[in-house]
DNA sequence: CCTAATTCCTATAGCGACTAGAGGTTCAAG
DNA sequence: CTTGAACCTCTAGTCGCTATAGGAATTAGG
């Protein structure tokens, strides 16, 4: 029965220590024992439970929907449609902010490109951003 | 010499009153003139400046960065290295998040099409994000 | 066993960039 | 002149943390 200090459950979830009493504090994560003095002692199953909340946001899943694909993954007998729909959601967000971003990137490529290194006035980076008139299409 | 209320002025630059009011609050946008009874009344020149900042949040640029853009656009005779130097800053951000994205993208991907729309116990949404060891080498 | 350094505790406030709501006032159309 | 839409200020909330203050507990070394 490994028995992790905070620090050591950071180091080891990759999640940093404040972040950590601020998943317990919103109930993301169960609260562990403490020990004499007061101190949080975590194990295995906490380990895991921060590990699989950490690979949900860098997927970029919002805490809601981690909380309910947590609540599914304690019930491994019901089906997975509700998974799957999470996952489908959010692989439809992502993907449309790649599309948003190309465009961005796009225009300032443009931008960039266009800069002569003279002055202001003449600078495609200003330009680009006063005359309304050649983004109007894009939004 | 055009007299705009804040809701004509948000109309017409795409902006929602309590931004515009938001960003006024935090010195982005100029404060108006008043009506007598104490409404904003805003110019041409408004209108411009709230385009201005309305496309370049539309590239993801901080609002820090954009003030100091509209300070340079009012010194059209300086150089614009400036300028070419935090466009550059936002291009590599945005090209860093593209690339965050698709990796993502890909993850996601994969969970979605592996999913045999069975029980959350064989589920691949929740084992991928369970099996921290699918995903060691990504971050 | 004692001390010093490190880690831990709670509680509160702040970040960016808004958004929402309450409760009241002004304006413009009919 | 009335009505209802739009406006006003102010405060608080959103998301997901991060930072700070002021202490208390733990651990490593001597």
């Amino acid at each position: 029965m490994t028995d992790l200090s905070i620090g050591r459950l950071a180091t080891l979830s990759g999640v940093k220590v404040p972040t950590i009493r601020y998943y317990e504090s919103i109930g993301m994560l169960d609260a562990p024992p403490r020990s004499p003095g007061g101190q949080r002692r975590y194990g295995e199953d906490h380990l895991e439970q921060l590990r699989f909340i950490r690979h949900g946001r860098d997927l970029g899943f919002g805490l809601d929907d981690l909380r309910a694909l947590q609540d599914l993954s304690a019930r491994p007998d019901r089906p997975c449609e509700e998974a799957d729909g999470i996952a489908r959601k959010q692989l439809a967000e992502v993907e449309r902010r790649i599309a948003g971003l190309e465009a961005v990137r796009r225009e300032l490529e443009r931008m960039v490109e266009r800069c002569s290194h003279g002055v202001v006035d003449e600078c495609r980076v200003i330009q680009t951003l006063s005359d309304h008139g050649m983004c109007a299409g894009e939004h």
